[in-house]
DNA sequence: TTTTTATATTGCAATATTACGATAATAAAA
DNA sequence: TTTTATTATCGTAATATTGCAATATAAAAA
């Protein structure tokens, strides 16, 4: 069927699964480490940087701004996009908690 | 075209994009959550607490096994799943490594 | 105003993912 | 041996994702 029935599971679980989801391409771990090198990056960049089509590109970035772990602004005919910084350390922080979990029990296997 | 572009992008990045590929479904965060606070799992058990059909959860236990996220061991006509230690702390090093990063620059936006 | 530049959107083709019924496989129990 | 119980695999349907060419949009430059 390829839809997830998200009405089963918690709102953290969805939320978690999201951001992993959103993680989960090298294209946009590509985008994420470059802006967080050079904090401000225009489209054009990017798609010399990475080496995916323009469109491509355009729509990995339209992903990370709709989560909210990049915002973008207009600069003339130029789009600057930037880290949300305060969202990706609420993502941070909920994907750490996740992480951290520790076993209660010991190991069976 | 649906696949991705995986030779333009670092080893490392594929990896790391692979590891929150197979975090990013809300069944398989469930999955290993469940893992955690019950750290011997039969696949049965994992199909009445989640609510998805058995060859459903299966498939989902598979992928998190393939990529080492957890182990299973024949127990009788059962499997007893759980989360493998080692595997675990190498994934949340490596994501870890990449959700501290830190901004060079101030925000620009 | 026209042209140029840069990004977004649309439409489409191809592959991937999700989910499940049916069935196979395997081992314990009867 | 037959039955039962449990998990894996196969096949299939439906939706999602990836990628790009073509085109639209919008602002700056000429």
């Amino acid at each position: 069927m390829g839809i997830t029935k998200s009405e089963i599971f918690s709102p953290q679980q969805n939320e978690l699964a999201n951001f992993a989801r959103v993680l989960g391409h090298p294209a946009r771990i590509a985008i994420l480490e470059h802006l967080f090198k050079i904090n401000t990056c225009v489209c054009g960049d990017l798609v010399k940087e990475i080496g995916l089509a323009q469109p491509t590109i355009s729509q990995h970035l339209k992903e990370l701004k709709t989560i909210g772990l990049i915002k973008g602004e207009i600069a003339g005919t130029r789009v600057c996009y930037c880290i949300d910084e305060e969202n990706w350390k609420e993502m941070r922080a909920i994907l750490s908690t996740f992480l951290h979990q520790s076993l209660s029990e010991p190991d069976c296997c």
